[in-house]
RNA sequence: UCCUCUUUAGCUCAGUUGGUUAGAGCAUCUGACUGUUAAUCAGAGGGUCCUAAGUUCGAGUCUUAGAAGAGGAGCCA
């Protein structure tokens, strides 16, 4: 393996000798070959003595084919790019046959991309949301890393679905034409792998908790499963959440943390990443001069994610936010399509969007919501009406991080656990952490690909996870 | 799961009121040209009009059912 790259090579001086491998994006007029390697968005230009090489390799320097070359590293004598490569030697590594190739020198559509996934990341576009994706995950485990906090691996694995997060899938081993039933009918799960049933993993909370309960500061970034048959830009079968946990931290901490947190990792691409960004915010633009002025954004995505890391995320009660929805004009003039008129009702995803991209135009936290419409582990406030929960809206994304203070108080969550009908037998290891020690502490959750739109101005959540398992979908 | 829209060449799309041999741009191939930047010019090949059934003398076009994709809603991250 050589570390030499094309990005290395695109701010190098003028080389003698230098030797890179990539593949073909273009070949014009030939004798310009613009040649990729994933390090960089751009191409350095490879410029072939085509009188000079023989006709059956001219031919085979197709589109996505990998070659390597060999040459020296000179200025440009076009304009465009400030050096380029006169080839001494030119290896055709591998073919690609343009009759079938599907990436064409144009422009597809991400409908089409999507079926090509395997393939999708040799245009412009993937590669560097795929970078990004990248260099966003680095910056999470760095943010952690500098604060203190413990990187824990919870279980994909799990036997319990107490959180109600939504529908599971269902591991088992047992012979799905014939299972060993109980004296009712019902499926014997005793005999399965493991004993009892199990499915894949909703949220890795739970046990994120008892590691904080003991390592004081930690946190899971791994996959998590739905089967909930959704159908939008914004949800998928398998996706990635960071889940950090800490000890002795009430909700007001847990706000700090989240909005100290988004702000470092998006700072941190902000940096490390601005030709890919620079690269999508131009796409972006070009996107929206199609569009009718009326449904043009007021910011560029540069402009957008400057604006988070440089204003405060606006911290509003539920309660509030009613107030404000209900004197709001879509909902005196009835525009919304599920009017506000009662405290304790859920909030819609246009009164999300409402709050965030009219009334207030930043990112906003709402807290202290209506303990009937949240989870069970959450903690009760002394009004006992309402729990210590947030969520942070982002602007053309909506929810992207949900959290709360938990509940510490042992009674306090049997109450709730029994309201539910949540077995106590299937939590004795949760409810132990009230039992021994226990203490406030506070976490949230967040949608590692919501994090990834928002920074690559992307709109399909499809189109940020390299190989995506929705609904009827599992290629790949 | 519900609502709406879409499905025609490798890709993006047009196709009139149901009427002869289904078109365009790009891509591909052949040739010309050669310091190009989505190169240019000339020519050629390329179609199970998503599937099935129906109406009709005749269906890409109309009807019904199904499949796939997209947008929105709900659920949520």
């Amino acid at each position: 393996m050589t570390n030499l790259t094309v990005a290395k090579l695109l701010k190098s001086k003028p080389l003698q000798e230098v030797e890179i491998k990539g593949w073909v994006r273009t070949f014009r007029a030939k004798r310009f070959v613009a040649l990729n390697d994933g390090s960089t968005l751009n191409n350095i230009q490879c410029v072939v003595d085509f009188e000079n090489t023989d006709e059956d390799t001219l031919k085979r320097i197709t589109t996505g084919a990998a070659v390597s070359i060999t040459g020296e590293l000179v200025e440009s004598q076009g304009k465009g790019q400030s050096v380029e490569i006169v080839v001494s030697k030119l290896e055709i590594l591998g073919d690609s046959d343009p009759e079938t190739y599907p990436i064409q020198p144009k422009k597809h559509s991400f409908e089409f991309l999507r079926e090509n996934a395997h393939l999708r990341t040799r245009t412009n576009t993937f590669s560097a949301v795929m970078r990004l994706r990248s260099s966003l995950s680095f910056a999470i485990h760095k943010y952690f890393n500098e604060n203190g906090f413990n990187y824990m691996h919870t279980p994909i694995i799990t036997a319990s679905d107490a959180e109600g997060a939504g529908e599971t899938f269902r591991v088992s081993t047992l012979d799905q034409k014939n299972p060993p039933l109980n004296d009712d009918g019902s499926v014997n799960h005793k005999e399965d792998f493991f004993g009892k049933e199990t499915n894949l993993t909703v949220s890795g909370q739970l046990e994120a908790e008892t590691f904080a309960m003991s390592l004081g500061k930690v946190y899971t970034f791994g996959p998590t499963f739905r089967a909930e048959n959704s159908n939008t830009s914004r949800h998928l079968s398998e996706f990635w959440m960071i889940e950090p946990e800490v000890a002795f931290m009430d909700l007001a901490g847990n706000m700090d943390l989240a909005e100290d947190f988004m702000k470092s990792v998006i700072a941190y691409v902000l940096e490390h990443n601005k030709e890919d960004i620079e690269f999508l915010n131009d796409r972006l633009l070009n996107e929206e001069k199609t569009k009718p002025q009326a449904e043009r954004s007021e910011l560029s995505l540069t402009e957008k994610l400057t604006f988070v890391t440089e204003n405060n995320f606006k911290r509003v009660s539920y309660t509030e936010a009613i107030d404000i929805l209900r004197n709001s004009k879509p909902n005196k003039k009835k525009k919304f399509n599920y009017i506000i008129e009662e405290w304790g009702a859920d909030l819609q995803s246009e009164h999300e969007r409402f709050l965030v991209e009219k009334h207030f135009k930043c990112p906003v936290i709402l807290f202290d919501y209506p303990a009937d419409i949240k989870a069970f582990y959450m903690r009760l406030n002394e009004d006992g009406k309402t729990v210590r929960a947030m969520d942070i809206l982002f602007p053309g994304i909506g929810e992207i991080v949900g959290g709360s203070q938990r509940e510490e108080r042992l009674e306090v969550l049997k109450e709730k656990m029994a309201a539910l009908d949540i077995p106590e037998e299937e939590l004795w290891w949760y409810l132990d952490l009230r039992k021994y020690g226990t203490a406030v502490h506070s976490g949230f959750g967040l949608g590692f690909e919501r994090l990834v739109m928002f920074v690559t101005g992307m709109t399909n959540i499809r189109d940020v996870i390299p190989y995506p398992r929705t609904p009827q979908n599992a290629e790949f």
